[in-house]
DNA sequence: CCGAATCCACAAGGATACTG
DNA sequence: CAGTATCCTTGTGGATTCGG
């Protein structure tokens, strides 16, 4: 039914509300993330990409390259040699991107700890006896 | 069976590798965005948020919820009234990582018309016939 | 009013095989 | 090398129902 040419994942749907949701929408792909620091030092080929993250699946990655080259945050070079050559670099936006991302980083570093805390605290709360919950 | 109570998500995966992927986990829920902003303005009831969200479902929410809890970016209150009456508020670090959001909001209010371009250009690129590619 | 339990639909994501 | 197509498992999220 030749929808375009790979079945492509949910699209766009209604964000338009919360802008920030739309770009997490991008970027809330297991993936995405991982592509743009990759792509961030320099232009990346796609196996560079594929042993670069680690995990990824030749599928996801595609997708996932496809979806960033739509929103135009990636480059899709193709260069039409004997061993095929397609580079992926970040746009300027994109550059941009990944500059506010690190400060999400920084955040999740500084906070790393107080996360672990608190989930240790709040699952060992749930896992006792409530009948322990009056201490003593 | 009795994993904790409800469901619960994709819980935490191997992400320990980028932290950034890690924060991302947390917030990338479709609606933990709207509940972090939903509750900057200051302690907010459940019924709040979800009128507020606008197509949250309860379930939804509570899992939401629960998992912001958990990560310590949200503090619960209940007051055993006789309506029984629950608070969310952001928690200290809650409250940087909003701001460190804004930035994002920022990044994408500002790219929101190129995103929006490159896709339009991107579809309209892959929706002709390849065969009109040569021009004239 | 707040939330948990169950059921169900769909889409994201992984494995594999095939192609230019 | 750089994808594409297909199959299948799992997670995510909605609707509904019941309880404190």
């Amino acid at each position: 039914m030749s929808r375009r040419n790979t079945d492509v994942p949910h699209d766009v749907m209604a964000t338009e509300a919360c802008p920030l949701a739309e770009v997490l929408d991008h970027v809330a792909g297991k993936w995405s993330i991982g592509v743009l620091v990759a792509a961030a030092h320099g232009p990346v080929r796609f196996t560079e990409l594929e042993r670069a993250i680690e995990g990824v699946s030749r599928r996801m990655l595609t997708l996932t390259l496809r979806r960033l080259e739509r929103d135009g945050l990636l480059r899709r070079t193709v260069y039409p040699t004997v061993p095929p050559k397609v580079e992926y670099r970040l746009t300027d936006m994109a550059a941009e991107l990944v500059t506010t991302l690190r400060s999400l980083t920084d955040w999740a570093e500084r906070h790393r700890g107080d996360i672990a805390t608190s989930r240790a605290a709040y699952d060992a709360e749930r896992a006792v006896d409530p009948s322990e919950s009056v201490d003593g």
